[in-house]
Formats: structure tokens, sequence, C-alpha cells
DNA sequence: TTGTGTTTTACGACCTCC
DNA sequence: GGAGGTCGTAAAACACAA
């Protein structure tokens, strides 16, 4: 299995709007048991726990940072579908009284972003 | 085959919270 | 100050009509 952190020490590095990143791998791309694994953990928590987080990343080969990312992007590509459809904004937003196991608490700023859109009365 | 639109990784900037 | 959230974006990978 391949990640990108085995293409980190490479030197031969590319640049892009004062970015740098590895020339060889610009992005890998996920295996289907690697994006079927991630897509059952975020069908049973949009929001994961550091220790699923570590877990998740030792058992698909990927980097914690790798997990986090995936699953920022697939909160985003929600809010996007979710947008489109009109549909529910709470949808994607972090659980109010997260279970006891959480060990991640939702961040006040993430809940904000979606008080314009629902309402602050409907909200509070 | 190829041009084009969409999706998927990955990152930087900026923000809040502890 | 560090971790992790969103947002915007770059570029590779992919899908698909012409």
């Amino acid at each position: 299995m391949t990640t990108i952190q085995q293409f980190l020490p490479a030197i031969d590095k590319l640049t892009c709007r004062g970015k740098t990143r590895t020339k060889d791998k610009y992005r890998v791309v996920y295996t289907d048991h690697q994006r079927l694994e991630l897509e059952k953990e975020y069908h049973t928590s949009k929001y994961i726990t550091i220790r699923r987080k570590a877990e998740m990343a030792q058992a698909l080969s990927l980097s914690e940072r790798q997990v986090k990312i995936w699953f920022q992007n697939r909160r985003a590509k929600d809010r996007k579908t979710n947008k489109k459809n009109g549909a529910d904004p709470m949808a994607t937003m972090p659980p109010l009284n997260p279970p006891s196991c959480m060990d991640v608490k939702p961040k006040m700023e993430t809940m904000l972003h979606h008080i314009p859109i629902m309402g602050m009365a409907e909200f509070l």
C-alpha cells in the first residue's frame, strides 16, 4: 500500500502558488476497500473520534492526517449536495449531545456556520 | 481519441476552543 | 500554541458525449 508519507522525502518538489508538493504523487487514489471502510465509518458518525481515527488509519494503512482530511472532504461533499438539493443543513452539523464515547467535542464555530441558514430562533 | 465537466485528494488561510 | 473545524482552491483521476 502506498501512502503519501512514502513520497514526502522526495527532494524533487513542485511549487504552485507558493505551495510545495511532491512531484511524483500529487495525490494518491484510495482503493475501493479504503473508500468503503471510510464511508462505513462516516455513516456511523460524520465526526470521527481520535481513537477511531487512529484505528482506521492503522487498519487502512493511511496516516491519521489522511483520515482527517478524508472526513473533512466528505463533509464538504455532503454540504455541497445538500445545498444543491435544498436539503437539511443540519445533516452535517456536529451533534449537540454527542455520545459519551465521543472524545472530540464539536466546535461552536462549526455550528455557527449553520445558524444563518436555519435561523437563530429555530436554532435556539 | 479528445475535449470538457465532475469528483477526489491535499493543502493553506483563517477561525474557535482548550 | 496546537488541534481540528470550514472554505476555497489546485491538480490528478475519472466519466462521458461528440
